[in-house]
DNA sequence: TTGTAAAGGAGAATCATTCTTATTTAATAA
DNA sequence: TTATTAAATAAGAATGATTCTCCTTTACAA
């Protein structure tokens, strides 16, 4: 995605477009794989050589907060941040920490299907999502 | 569960039988609700005043890697874990912290299909499960 | 009963994340 | 364009859950 999108995705919350904010977004567009506060550190460091970590953590936290980008978690304790804000699922690597999304809209009518007909008492449900675990060939 | 199958349980895993994890177990059991460590803690305390919070988490590590009890990870970032080890899915409260098991054979079923028939290319799956995020009435 | 590997206690260390405070800056309006 | 100011950032201290280290104690097999 180019900067000017970014910039007005920011701006279009209420958002102040920071050079910071920009580079943090770009990251995570552009690495695309749900990286960690670090990996993000690591690849803006050259256009941002001065971020504060600290900084990076309340960018995060504003972007998630405005729905920008979707925080993910995992078995591993370290936080994950998502670009890819539409409902979709996730596939988990038990051996390294790679995540991948899963989008398949037969499985979320089936789910939203299978809910609607089963109600859970004394449940309201929000939302739902399905956590495949396993081994990529890749890996 | 009584305490000697509680000892027996974790003797069948070739593991030494302490009164620490018979605690530790027993209070999983108990308080039945995905404790924290800290939970735990709380919950043993008259049995062993004395207990290390680092044993605390060796026991725990050690119950999970012999497949007695589960961890269980959520956004609050704390670990959680589970007595309870068959196959099912859970109930998470966005207001508090609470998890509740969400036993559902039909689903089950639904999923397995699902994925026998939509394989996922480059993936093995080895286990999958549901996420329900929502408010229990109760809140 | 004894020997020994395994387990526990105490507390320091780690490390991801949050917090605090002073400084800087983006956005707005004069 | 410049001044104003609320919001954002930098720096680094603090936090808190979890892990580690090292020494002592214990479960259990022989
Ligand atoms: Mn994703
Ligand atoms: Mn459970
Ligand atoms: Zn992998
Ligand atoms: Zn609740």
């Amino acid at each position: 995605m180019e900067i000017e999108k970014i910039r007005e995705e920011i701006a279009n919350k209420g958002l102040k477009v920071t050079p910071q904010r920009v580079a943090i977004l770009e990251a995570i567009y552009s690495l695309n794989n749900h990286p960690t506060a670090e990996n993000i550190a690591d690849h803006i460091k050259e256009s941002q050589p001065n971020i504060a970590i600290g900084t990076i953590y309340k960018v995060l936290d504003a972007l998630v907060e405005h729905n920008i980008i979707k925080k993910v978690t995992t078995e591993a304790g370290k936080m994950r941040y998502d670009g890819f804000t539409e409902h979709h699922h996730h596939l988990y690597c038990i051996e390294c920490d790679l995540i991948e999304d899963y989008i398949d809209e037969e499985l979320n009518e089936l789910l939203k299907n299978h809910f609607n007909k089963k109600r859970i008492k004394g449940f309201h449900i929000k939302n739902f999502a399905v956590q495949v675990n396993g081994t990529f060939d890749k890996c």
